[in-house]
DNA sequence: CATAGGATAATTGTATCCAAAAATCTTTGA
DNA sequence: TCAAAGATTTTTGGATACAATTATCCTATG
């Protein structure tokens, strides 16, 4: 409808933004086809970004692309959450471990504010980005580019089923108390347990997100 | 020159593919700068499956891709080459924990035959991709996709090092003992055994990288 | 002589157009 | 009526053409 302008390098990558959002706010379900013309008209350009942003969503694992058919968001398995959630217990824990020693009492500050505007987020992309954020400001003292670029990845195809399960609107089954409560581990340096809470975090997320991806039934 | 004729189900992914395997013969060296129309030109195809290929080995980590600035052949520094290895030793020790119960004569037989073919390898590519045929038949019992792929992309960046240092022509200071001593301790079917020779694998391995890579220097 | 400014060239990003493949519809035969 | 085969439409992949941005070179000026 209106041409696309945002603060973007390119226009690629505006409508891979503008996509991903479009996903992980339940705006696209699980299965539906994205045509290339549909789209290039919906934001006035050509097919030419629109494929491009489609590869880069494919490969952050959102949509499944099929030579000369088409891409469709993709549907995960149980399973393949499962050895998702088993990774980012890995992952997670190890950044945790490592940046415990690191924070200080800005980056807590910082910690507790992101907490804040989390618990505000009245829509599913603001709740995501509140999450990806606080958990961001919370490994980011370890100094692991690499494991953080990892953790955004591992987010990335299961973010819509934790938004949906957890975001603004549904009963939230004190996972806001975990954050606050990791918040005081690291605030005391008590890494054990730091990892306990983290680590119950993750497996109740996890619970969380394989009832919504299968609630939405294999349609 | 010639014009692309390839088993696969793209230009695009065809040329991903000679492109991946002319950085990792060191055909690019890192720094090297990728024009989109002299590669065109070089496999005979237009300028638009060079970009989606370019965009596919950025997001392997092969390239270094800037708005309007062009493709270079990525130069990962040390302390990334550190941290990925880290993270490999946390994905693969995982994944040959799981896969140890799991082996049977079949798959032991199969990995010794692979091991051969490795140790017969003579040129960069073969080895590479001996090296990491040799370890997903060491995983894959795991029966863990979403890791297999994760280990697969952790060494996708580093693998041309590996390859330069261990490969071909290269003193081996020992590395094909280590594949036979992984194969004979999982065959005994000792956990204990098995991960302390990977984790010895991959730290000699991991040695040998740094070295490699920063031989060549920051020029 | 060094340097800032601008014109020129080279290169990338995007739009338009054509080819190839897949999906859909129609027809035909049993 | 149903299914299989062929024509038509739709959609994607790729080539060509154009616009936007960056790099290079030349000149002017202190």
């Amino acid at each position: 409808m209106s041409t696309i302008r945002l603060a973007a390098a390119t226009t690629a990558s505006a409508l891979a933004q503008r996509l991903r959002e479009a996903i992980d706010a339940g705006h696209w379900q699980p299965g539906d086809l994205l045509r290339q013309e549909q789209i290039a008209a919906e934001y006035g350009v050509s097919r030419i970004p629109v494929r491009e942003a489609l590869a880069q969503l494919q490969n952050e694992g959102l949509l499944d692309v099929a030579h000369y058919r088409g891409a469709r968001v993709s549907r995960p398995r149980a399973q393949e959450i499962d050895e998702i959630f088993d990774l980012r217990l890995m992952v997670e824990g190890d950044l945790l471990a490592r940046a415990l020693g690191q924070h200080d009492q800005r980056s807590l500050r910082e910690l507790k504010r992101l907490q804040d505007t989390l618990e505000d987020a009245d829509d599913r992309l603001g709740w995501i980005a509140g999450d990806i954020g606080f958990h961001e400001a919370l490994y980011a003292p370890a100094g692991r580019p690499r494991s953080l670029a990892l953790f955004r990845q591992l987010r990335a195809p299961i973010d819509r089923f934790s938004a949906q399960a957890l975001g603004p609107g549904a009963r939230k089954q004190g996972w806001a108390d975990e954050h606050r409560r990791l918040i005081a581990a690291v605030a005391a340096g008590d890494a054990a347990a730091a990892q306990t809470i983290l680590e119950h975090h993750l497996q109740a997320t996890r619970a969380v997100v394989l009832a919504a991806c299968s609630e939405q039934g294999d349609n």
